[in-house]
RNA sequence: GCGAGGGUGGCGGAAUUGGCAUACGCGCUGGAUUUAGGAUCCAGUCCGCCGAAAGCGGGUGCGGGUUCAAGUCCCGCCCCUCGCACCA
């Protein structure tokens, strides 16, 4: 129940959302004289918005509002990234219109987002399924492909049989489907790809620059996502037709030791090896087998590996000699050339190969100290560094010269070299989809592949489409109206492509579209990026990492390179929140959340069945969500903001609950009284005042003052806003029981408190400030400046030690010498106990803080 | 298997150039106020030594080490979370 001395939180919040609103707060200052951008990942618009999605926007705002208190011209916008499948699917499984339920959602979103006074500039609100966004999607892809950076390619792609769809390698989580969790099989298709790996090297070099600025872990995830691996390219040659069989290896220095090759299922080199083979059916049957399988089966470590030999041979490029040749689905086609040589004495997945199908071991690696591995005995691989032997001229040399010496070998005979190899696959971007950012190309009979003309964008969705079935085709293949059109080279009559962009590809540079929103020539005018770009803060989830986070960078230096942008990189520091749990209990046996009075001991009083309880990321479909919209009318926006702040580390997962909500709201209901107590002394100035001339009282106030100010700017700064709450909440208590209310530094207390208190509790701060008598916004205000001489106290309490164990306190003035806190220790009783009988062999004494007397 | 992060009261969490472990909040206990409840305010709350105070001992996943001094540094383990995982 409220009760009156409850702070009437949304009669106050919807009076200051509507007066910033009305001021026009936080539109955008161009040019900015100093410029900020501060970005929150944004959101793709589904049902309704919960606690869990809102850490991500409080983070930014507190930032946003702490930078506008800095005197810093920001940009802070907000959108939708409004493409996707639940559109799709809503439609197939409730027949609504795809686009009248993504604007229903973005309505919602809005308002919602709304009521929390969150600092946004509304007027650059964009919405990626919007025709004027995707025009601009669309000109992105055909400026990759100027640029030969899009390409179509048919190729073995993962495929998802219940979604229908085909996905990218990010899209794929242990060989299943993120979304519907089917494992994934491969398909032949023709797709556009965009050429992110001709980006690998700079996407991996340039993470250096971001050292320091993005959090180590996303770092360490992108590094490792490009997997670049140095090594060798060595071609052996199909016996009899000469056909190139390159592979790559990162021991080259095991190339005599060579002896099988297996190739990868769905190679596309395989077809032709094994044309006139005598095994040619068993090859067709076994590569018929491992498409079926999904990735996950493929790829489970525990499984034997298998193959079958494919009757034909390659040639070694040193000796000449026939190497069986294999295929075998352990072999990826997507990584280094999709064929391996077989070194089973110095290879594990090789020895188990060998050891399986009988195919003879070759030591030409021995130990440096030890003596050669014998074949017969050995039961793993060597593999190991050591010195090459039999291996014709390079016998004697250590591994690593022989891996030097091999593959310039091969380069003067034309036959391989060194090369790197990336674990980074080009980026597949065809959606067989309707909800999606149309593929802007046309395919003509005559002409083959042509662009829609720039001034012929945006290729439209069509509307009032009624199936959206999946069928393996993209909807659009069956809309004859948007799919006939007329060849923009010959004007004879042609098609459309079908499909529609992955939505990474909206999200790849919504950034810049903010900047420059409304910008009809362009996706955004250069000189506006350039004031604006980078974004200095970017604050997320730590999930997109590998997807967004790459392609986002990867776009940006393309633009980059072509001059459209000054910046290497599009975000210069990043923040990744945890995420927001919340408790429930399972029936395991209804299979339903079940409320706390429906149990008994444990039980579901229902069905008498035991009740599971578990924390897991709050999520409409698990119904352990907490609605934005009922809270924030019950307790308030500032509410909902010090609960997400105060409850742990902002990078850290939390969990929310009821008890954390209270904390908050007896916070600011504890303010709220402080303030309204002191009402009638708020207004006026407030008398200078001479810190050394105050009472201790005054300047004990004045010193938790200071510190405070000191140590909530270094939080804030630092992301750690519980522990500058926690500093709020000290000071709040200091100023509650602080007596002589008159005094000027109490007065003074108040207001740069309110002051403080601003970023994070915005609407309460701004009432409070208006009861000044203050008639612009508080965050017209500088964030407030600490009195460096007053940010600790004058008095100090001193650790005495004896022996490394604490005897007793000493409260005494800063900055006392060794002597004399030792004097002054002596004088201690208990100090003087622990010393009866022992000499003083050691002090040891760190100034203001701690005395150590060793005796023994 | 590899990589990253983590393990601190009843709970969320503070404290890192090594220097008073447990700030702040929640919960709990007692008191004040109230017809009562709620709300609020004050005091207490790491564990143990029968209660209290003083005092003493123990204590940051486990075992060792360095040091006057270790949650923090070093060595060896255990456990948890996340990411990658037949990458040739």
């Amino acid at each position: 129940m409220r009760s009156k001395d409850e702070y009437p939180a949304r009669e106050i919040e919807e009076k200051w959302q509507k007066w910033w609103n009305d001021k026009g707060l936080y539109l955008t200052k161009h040019p900015p004289r100093q410029k900020y951008y501060v970005l929150e990942m944004f959101p793709y618009p589904s049902g309704d918005l919960h606690m869990g999605h809102l850490k991500n926007y409080v983070i930014g705002d507190v930032v946003a509002r702490v930078k506008i208190m800095e005197g810093y011209d920001i940009l802070h916008p907000m959108g939708w990234d409004s493409f996707g499948l639940p559109a799709e699917n809503a439609a197939i499984k409730k027949g609504v219109d795809p686009k009248k339920w993504t604007e229903n959602n973005i309505n919602t979103y809005r308002n919602t987002l709304k009521k929390l006074g969150i600092s946004y500039d509304w007027t650059r609100e964009i919405a990626t399924s919007d025709p004027d966004y995707y025009r601009w999607t669309q000109w992105i892809f055909l400026f990759l492909y100027k640029k030969g950076l899009a390409y179509r390619k048919k190729d073995y792609v993962n495929w998802c049989p219940n979604c229908k769809t085909v996905l990218a390698n990010e899209q794929v989580i242990d060989g299943k489907c993120e979304r519907c969790k089917t494992p994934v099989v491969k398909k032949e298709l023709e797709q556009w790809f965009f050429k992110i790996t001709d980006y690998a090297e700079r996407l991996l070099e340039d993470l250096k620059e971001l050292e320091g600025k993005w959090p180590p872990q996303v770092l360490k995830l992108q590094e490792n996502w490009i997997g670049r691996s140095e090594g060798c390219e060595i071609v052996f040659e199909l016996e009899g037709k000469g056909i190139k069989l390159p592979v790559f290896t990162t021991r080259a220095d095991t190339l005599f030791g060579v002896t099988f090759m297996t190739i990868a299922p769905e190679h596309y080199l395989l077809p032709e090896i094994i044309e006139d083979s005598p095994h040619r059916e068993e090859v067709e049957e076994y590569v018929r087998q491992a498409l079926l399988k999904s990735e996950a089966e493929r790829t489970r470590e525990e499984r034997e590996k298998t193959g079958v030999f494919t009757g034909k041979y390659a040639i070694h490029p040193f000796t000449g000699e026939k190497i069986p040749i294999w295929v075998g689905d352990y072999v990826l086609a997507n990584y280094g050339t999709g064929i391996v040589m077989g070194v089973p004495a110095h290879d594990q997945r090789d020895f188990e190969f060998a050891k399986k199908y009988g195919l003879p071991i070759r030591v030409v690696i021995k130990p440096e100290d030890g003596d050669e591995p014998r074949p017969e005995e050995m039961e793993a691989a060597f593999e190991d560094y050591g010195v090459m032997i039999n291996s014709g001229e390079f016998t004697g040399l250590p591994s690593r010269e022989g891996i030097e010496r091999v593959a310039s070998r091969l380069r003067e005979m034309g036959k391989g070299g060194k090369t790197v190899s990336y674990r980074l696959k080009d980026w597949l971007i065809s959606r067989q989809r309707y909800w999606g950012a149309p593929i802007p190309m046309i395919h003509c009979e005559k002409c083959g592949y042509v662009p829609v003309p720039e001034d012929q964008l945006p290729v439209r969705l069509p509307e009032g489409i009624r199936d959206f079935r999946p069928k393996g085709r993209s909807p659009l293949a069956d809309v004859p109206e948007f799919i006939e059109t007329k060849c923009p080279v010959c004007g004879g009559p042609a098609r459309r492509d079908p499909d529609t962009m992955d939505t990474f590809v909206d999200s790849s540079w919504y950034h810049l579209r903010y900047i420059d929103p409304r910008n009809e020539e362009m996706p955004f005018d250069p000189e506006k990026a350039e004031a604006w770009m980078p974004v200095d803060q970017y604050i997320g989830g730590a999930e997109h990492a590998t997807k967004h986070l790459i392609y986002a960078r990867f776009i940006h230096k393309v633009l980059y390179d072509a001059g459209l942008l000054k910046t290497k990189e599009p975000y210069l520091h990043l923040f990744t929140q945890g995420l927001v749990l919340k408790r429930f209990f399972w029936c395991n046996h209804c299979l339903r959340v079940v409320e706390e009075n429906e149990i008994e001991k444990g039980i579901h009083k229902a069905c008498g069945n035991p009740i599971e309880e578990r924390l897991e990321m709050m999520s409409k479909s698990k119904g352990n969500i907490v609605p934005v919209g009922p809270f924030v009318e019950k307790h308030g926006a500032d509410t909902a903001r010090i609960t997400i702040l105060f409850a742990g580390p902002a990078e850290k997962d939390m969990e929310w609950t009821d008890a954390g909500v209270e904390g908050a709201r007896r916070f600011l209901n504890r303010i709220w009284r402080l303030y309204s107590k002191h009402r009638d002394k708020l207004r006026g100035e407030i008398p200078d005042f001479d810190p050394e001339k105050l009472s201790k009282e005054e300047k004990d106030l004045y010193i938790a003052l200071q510190k405070t100010i000191f140590e909530v700017r270094k939080d804030s700064s630092e992301f750690h806003f519980n522990t500058a709450l926690a500093r709020l909440m000290e000071l709040l208590t200091a100023m509650s029981r602080f007596e002589k209310t008159d005094s000027p530094v109490f007065l003074r207390s108040l207001r740069e408190y309110i002051v403080l208190l601003a970023p994070f509790a915005p609407h309460l701060s701004e009432e409070l400030w208006h009861w000044t008598g203050a008639e612009s916004s508080v965050f017209s205000n500088r964030f407030p400046e600490y009195d460096p001489r007053y940010t600790r106290g004058e008095l100090t309490e001193i650790a005495v030690q004896i022996n490394g164990k604490v005897r007793a306190r000493l409260q005494v003035q800063r900055g006392l010498e060794e002597k004399q806190v030792l004097d002054l220790a002596l004088k201690e009783e208990n100090v003087r106990r622990h010393l009866q009988g022992k000499n003083i062999r050691k002090t040891i004494y760190v100034k203001d803080k701690l005395l150590n007397i060793v005796a023994g």
